[in-house]
DNA sequence: CTTGGCGCTGTTACCGATAACAGCTAAGAT
DNA sequence: ATCTTAGCTGTTATCGGTAACAGCGCCAAG
């Protein structure tokens, strides 16, 4: 029903080829037939077949983004910059969410692969499982990770530098002088164990015992938070301060200690990461730690063009850190003026 | 490269047909066969070419999304219940946002036509802008609108009472005791205008003089709400009492007269719409009309499946209608238990 | 006058699947 | 024993583009 090539060469009398060439702008035709060409694809509202198109030249000008979660508007920040330069150059974003499944994962990225020129991976699968990833990756598949890492892959990654991200908060907390400092550690991926890594460096740092009890398994999404504050709450042994893996934790948090009557900035501290929209907008805004979402996903957008382009990336530009930053709100109790009083007077309370 | 139908015909003997077929499930096969063509399919590792298998069946298996903003969460939302319904049955989801441009709309579902087996649209054109949509349908498109509505097109719909929401929401305010009410007002969509209807039916039914200097011309991102508000503050006639079309609006609204030092729920009474996540852990908790965006994106991609598979669905299955409700928080000032008092009492200040 | 080459256009084959139809075999009907 | 017929498999054409090469006319150089 819809128009093709076939048609508009039928009407000019050419062959489908000159319409073709016309259509894409091949210099191999004359100026006056292009004119005349593009006129009457003009006016039988000529749009090409996407599917042959990609069939004949094996591109689909299609780039698939895989996130952990889009009701997560960190990653709705991501995409978003990823977008703005997927866009420009003539591609579609084929967007997934796997809300933190990493079996529902990889089957949407084996899916993906057929469809797309190439993949913009946050990963949920533990970063030493890279067998699926390496496979695509040697079958010819172009991959960019974002926001999430995975070890000893020949991949471009873009994402911030997580241990710093856990010993930025985590040094926070022990400067405003707390001392028995949780955590709600995240899953097996990079963003959590590296996080939860600098938060170990930065007890051990200032000479703070690791108190393993402090440490409570969590999840990554707002609910998983919420139930691990409700559940510790139950248990009676909660502790001032708490970093949390990231800012929907956080916030799921926060939500069960304000069920619970505990009062956010005063009984407990908390820190998030990752800076979230509507993170300074809460009830108590959340103290953070921030890099550049937008900054992350037009980085790993352009790797994956250079990738596309056959491009082998040397390993200095396939490893794109961004640097965190402390982001104070009111979350831990302390104003960024009366902060450096407090931080002055902090000391360690326990030594190692 | 990768491996191809043909591959696996030659393997095992027998012409590419068979093995389509038994890739399919087509029962014109002999069950033995079909084993062992899967099994070799499964040594092999391979996928089928969609785009192959799209420009033979002229079936994409793709659905595309078209949303006026994806860092709404309102949108995120709808398109998380989409997906519930579309993955089961094999689509994927191409999602576009348009950042409320309507000249960006057009154009990229124009391409999402070529790609896509139907479209569902949440359009930011003027309602009564439909000689578009009109064309494409009659080309054979299909399309579903979703929480936007356009008039006198004949074209599956699924929204809420956007009259109706104005008028719940005006009438909230206007049962506090308000009487100079204002409204920032959307765009040329159709919530944007069906809202200011409802507000200013609200208005009229309890008497009350609509003066059109309280209407705000503002956009419906959460910008537009802030810019809307600094300007209104700069020119000093702010109402105690405002309408915001939609959360987004209401929340840079509200960000703006804080940053103003003007208390919200207590100088200033604000009622949002959209119930959008977060909106109960702000600072000053949104009050709001609500309404099911789990059921919208849900019922949205039932009526394209219908569509799509050739059913001419009858009008009264065409026009799905939710209902809103009310969603009582802080930022009128009015607690629950406050507001069935305060009711009582109100009473039209001034009489039309 | 021939020839080479440029500039444009057309032909053919192919991308990887499926639809439609043709053909073959073996079992059951006559 | 022959004819149907059911049940499976193969052949051919096609979807709508593009790549690669072939062809043609014309002008300039030899």
């Amino acid at each position: 029903m819809p128009v093709t090539l076939a048609d508009i060469a039928r009407e000019l009398g050419v062959s489908k080829m000159t319409v073709s060439r016309a259509i894409n702008n091949n210099p191999l035709i004359s100026p006056e037939t292009r004119l005349r060409v593009l006129e009457v694809a003009r006016r039988m509202n000529y749009q090409p077949n996407q599917h042959a198109r990609a069939l004949a030249t094996n591109r689909s000008y299609l780039i698939g983004v895989v996130v952990p979660d889009l009701m997560n508007l960190y990653f709705a920040e991501v995409a978003r910059a990823i977008e703005s330069i997927a866009r420009p150059a003539g591609f579609q974003l084929l967007i997934c969410s796997t809300d933190e499944d990493p079996t529902r994962e990889i089957g949407e990225v084996e899916v993906l692969l057929q469809r797309t020129d190439g993949l913009i991976i946050s990963s949920v699968l533990a970063p030493t499982d890279t067998g699926a990833y390496r496979k695509m990756m040697k079958d010819g598949a172009k991959i960019v990770l974002v926001d999430r890492t995975m070890r000893n892959l020949r991949c471009p990654v873009v994402a911030t530098d997580n241990v710093q991200v856990g010993r930025i908060a985590t040094e926070h907390l022990i400067k405003l002088g707390h001392a028995r400092i949780g955590h709600l550690s995240g899953d097996a991926s990079s963003v959590s164990t590296d996080r939860l890594e600098g938060y170990k460096r930065a007890l051990g740092e200032h000479g703070l015992l690791l108190d393993k009890s402090l440490i409570k398994p969590c999840g990554l999404l707002e609910s998983d938070g919420y139930l691990a504050i409700t559940k510790w709450l139950a248990q009676g042994d909660i502790p001032e301060a708490i970093f949390a893996v990231n800012d929907p934790a956080a916030i799921g948090g926060m939500k069960a200690l304000e069920e619970a009557g505990v009062r956010i900035g005063k009984d407990v501290a908390i820190v998030g990461a990752g800076n979230i929209h509507y993170g300074d907008m809460l009830r108590v805004p959340l103290t953070t730690v921030s890099w550049s979402r937008a900054e992350m996903g037009q980085q790993a957008a352009r790797l994956l063009f250079r990738s596309m382009a056959g491009e082998s990336l040397p390993s200095k530009d396939r490893n794109v850190s961004l640097p965190p930053e402390l982001i104070v709100r009111n979350s831990c109790g302390a104003k960024p003026l009366a902060r450096a009083r407090v931080a002055s007077v902090a000391r360690p309370v326990k030594r190692a």
